[in-house]
RNA sequence: CGGGGUGUAGCGCAGCCCGGUUAGCGCAUCUGGUUUGGGACCAGAGGGUCGCAGGUUCGAAUCCUGCCACCCCGACCA
């Protein structure tokens, strides 16, 4: 067979991005590092967004909207928050533009300068918490607890679709609370959403776990990340949740009066997961015939395709066909019946099998005779011809066994890619060669995450909150550790 | 910002080293016909400021200079 997609052993970047562009998700727009979102892409993200929107209101959250533009000086209150994000900004400066009178077309027109520069928002926290200052004066108007759809920009220097885009879109929750451990509940709350959404909707296993210092997010206490390993043998942070203290509340001056009358600073939480999941979906379960979408994101669960040689056959196969689709769109089944007569039957199968579709119905002459259908699976190619009334019970099975398979083949990856060292050289050599999750010992400073870091490329993606307490040697300084933490290299 | 690479039809590329009539191939598109159980076949057609600007030359996709864009590898990061 002709090779339509480049070889994922071959060159993983490769594939990856032919992938994006085959598949139809995405392309590079004009804008330096921003991307097209096409609209097979973005009905992924919309199944992403309702499943999770329906988390998050079952968990006593509301959604709200803050503006795209920051003032400066709101931005540079918090003074961790500011040196995090600071490099990665995109400044608005000017409000009009005019005609070049030296014919040199439109120019910014210099009298049209802001006094006070804009921001484009690399996260909302700033701008919220000036909102919240407003809304919160007592312990009665908490807990506060919002959500937010948005685009984020973050000028980063090397960007790479649905990974690493200068724009993104993402949802970002900010909270406010009466007491520390109230908003920590929280925290932990959002992670385990996000881990429970990764491991039961994208079929993503994840390790949960804290954030070292050095990779935590910017003014919080705490993070809190979901870290997923990627076919490459690389990691990918898939979602983040931050305990802010009162780091915000202190900055933005939001006090509130307690229970007993006594004044003080909120505690607060945010968490955020992008577009990036996207990416994250692709590199796990694809393969080199495409894309593989667990069936509880598919934007299409089903593709019915007719065998036929002319139009007599089509009809009877047609009105069997329509049948099929509205019952399974009964059963709550996305479907779609594909009667093109422009595209062959094996074009057919290709092309969905390409688009990660996780269910191929096949009607043909055959069939009608013998009152049967043939299944194929996208997660195993595996044909199956079955008779027609069982069809409705058999797709049902086959999206669960999907959704199922998918999840246990990717934690069988992972379990397999997952080391136990000691050794400093096996570290360095499971990096340099094989790529993927490594379990070792830490001294837990800085210095040494650093250094570590700047030899094998390799950081402390999390310390998982399940990591047992076992007493060993740090890997790289051969000082004492009290449990073992996940090294890995990233995107 | 450093190191490497690429820019030729909608997409993917050859041609460039060693300058020479009309710039070529595959896919896609359009027309007609035959096909259709794994990316069909035949015949015909349309589509190009060879990234941009200069220069050398009788003559430039090809040589020289400058610029621009994109990709990959680093530094940065969800």
């Amino acid at each position: 067979m002709a090779k339509f997609l480049t070889n994922r052993e071959e060159n993983y970047s490769q594939w990856y991005n032919d992938l994006v562009n085959k598949a139809d998700l995405a392309e590079n727009s004009a804008v330096r590092g921003c991307m097209v979102i096409k609209p097979y892409g973005y009905a992924i993200w919309e199944k992403i967004q309702s499943e999770l929107d329906r988390m998050f209101k079952a968990t006593g959250h509301v959604n709200a909207y803050f503006p795209l533009f920051i003032p400066k000086s709101f931005f540079s209150r918090e003074a961790a928050h500011v040196e995090g994000f600071a490099k990665e900004c995109a400044v608005v400066t000017h409000y009009r533009l005019k005609n070049d009178e030296e014919g040199r077309g439109i120019v910014v027109d210099p009298t049209a300068k802001l006094e006070e520069e804009l921001i484009i928002r690399p996260t909302s926290e700033t701008i919220i918490w000036n909102s919240y200052k407003n809304w919160i004066q007592s312990y009665r108007d908490l807990p506060l607890l919002i959500n937010q759809w948005a685009n984020v920009v973050r000028w980063e220097m090397r960007t790479r679709l649905f990974l690493r885009t200068t724009e993104f879109l993402w949802q970002e929750g900010h909270t406010a609370h009466a007491t520390r451990e109230e908003a920590i509940e929280e925290t932990v709350r959002m992670i385990n959403i996000y881990s429970d959404f990764a491991e039961n909707y994208m079929a993503l296993p994840v390790i949960k776990g804290y954030k070292s210092e050095n990779e935590r997010f910017a003014g919080a206490h705490d993070t809190y990340a979901i870290e997923a390993l990627m076919q490459d043998g690389k990691a990918l942070q898939a979602g983040t949740s931050h305990f802010l203290g009162q780091n915000f509340a202190k900055a933005f001056d939001v006090q509130f009066t307690d229970k007993n009358g006594k004044l003080d600073y909120v505690w607060a939480t945010s968490w955020g997961l992008s577009t990036r999941m996207i990416g994250a979906l692709i590199m796990a379960h694809s393969d080199n015939h495409g894309l593989v979408i667990p069936p509880k994101l598919a934007p299409l669960q089903v593709v019915i395709i007719p065998i036929f040689k002319n139009e007599e056959q089509l009809s009877a196969i047609s009105a069997r066909a329509d049948m099929i689709k509205s019952e399974l769109e009964k059963a709550g089944i996305s479907v779609k019946y594909d009667n093109r007569d422009n595209n062959t039957p094996g074009w057919k199968f290709a092309d969905y099998e390409l688009k990660g579709v996780p269910v191929r119905v096949a009607l043909g002459p055959r069939d009608i005779q013998n009152n049967t259908i043939e299944t194929a699976r996208r997660d195993t190619l595996k044909k199956e011809t079955i008779r027609q009334d069982e069809v409705i019970s058999h797709v049902k099975y086959l999206l669960e066994d999907i959704q199922k398979n998918i999840y246990e083949k990717a934690l069988k990856f992972r379990t397999e890619n997952t080391y136990y060292t000691d050794s400093w050289s096996e570290f360095v050599d499971i990096l340099e060669n094989r790529g993927g999750f490594i379990m070792a010992h830490w001294d837990g400073t800085a210095e040494t995450e650093e250094k570590i870091k700047e030899e094998t490329k390799a950081t402390i993606r999390v310390i998982p909150f399940d990591s047992p307490e076992e007493k060993g040697n740090c890997i790289y300084s051969g000082k004492p550790s009290e449990r073992r933490v996940l090294f890995a290299r990233s995107y």
